[in-house]
DNA sequence: TTCTGACTAGTCAAGATTGACCAATTGGAT
DNA sequence: ATCCAATTGGTCAATCTTGACTAGTCAGAA
């Protein structure tokens, strides 16, 4: 459901086109979301069948017509259920980079670390194109920003670890 | 593609059947993913088709066959390409539970910090699950189990920054 | 004047994922 | 004797997601 709280959420910030919606999510949120714009519509239609949102068409000069989104009282209602779930509750988080460190024995000692290595170049390029971020004056964004910087922080530091580990001869 | 490197990886360890496979990704390595029954014979199917798993039919008694997949040839060297590619890889990773944080403005103080509380407790009781988890002799899956303590320490104390930010009176 | 890039609105087919369901056997509990 | 849980093998419809594509306008550059 997180993906119908960032639309009713962009929406409630101010009434918005399809266009409009799909460039602030990836211009602004591409760290925490990477929702499309073709799903994005397709929330867009579900959640205007559910009466949450409706769509006002506006034509300016011969330009195609802006449908703005509004959210509706009902939708402003789901988004505060949506918004209470989501805090509330915590989600299981699984790695994608963990799916390789359970077979990590299936490679020499030195070529996992060499490609161990790798990883954390990426990561450190990855934080330090998230310390360049600028211009979130909006709240909840600064949060997320910086959440995203520790974790990438606390990934490099395990990386550290992981590798000191492979580099030790085993003993068992 | 961590998916096929799943199932790939489990067959590699001793071929299996199809509930064998379920069985062991749900019952041991379900704290790094969360592979469901139909979607692991979906992959099989395809990889099947692609030569990189064959299944032979064992019957035993009177009950229904159990099929028996192994890797190829073909199969080996796609798990070490894709082994190789996940381990060199970093993953951009989203937390669903940040979708709450960017709109979180839009409830009281401390309400929010009321919710953030109770999911706290829930990430420690998470962690405490985790704790108690014994029997992962097999190298790989110690450093995913590690590694997800970890996170959930990290995120444990995330939260305790975030409430305190969210506690302090705005300047602003 | 013509062309290009940004603006605006989507659609559509294809693939991934899963909840719910079905079917049969066997070993052990009652 | 009967029944239930575990074992074994799936399938299927529904939903979610997205890459690729279409279609048109408008402002400014060449």
């Amino acid at each position: 459901m997180h993906r119908e709280l960032l639309l009713l959420g962009v929406l409630r910030r101010g009434n918005l086109h399809g266009y409009g919606i799909n460039e602030f999510i990836q211009r602004d949120m591409a760290f925490c979301t990477d929702l499309k714009k073709p799903t994005a519509y397709h929330l867009l239609q579900k959640m205007a069948d559910a009466g949450w949102i409706e769509e006002q068409e506006v034509q300016e000069g011969n330009r195609p017509p802006r449908r703005i989104y509004h959210v509706t009282p009902d939708g402003e209602a789901a988004f505060q259920r949506l918004l209470r779930e989501n805090l509330r509750a915590h989600f299981t988080t699984y790695f994608d980079g963990d799916m390789g460190l359970a077979f990590i024995d299936a490679l020499p000692a030195d070529e996992a670390l060499s490609l161990l290595h790798e990883r954390q170049v990426g990561l450190k390029a990855a934080l330090n194109t998230l310390e360049s971020v600028r211009g979130h004056s909006t709240g909840g964004l600064q949060f997320i920003l910086e959440h995203q910087k520790r974790y990438l922080a606390f990934e490099i530091h395990w990386l550290d670890e992981v590798m000191m580990h492979l580099s030790q001869p085993k003993e068992d």
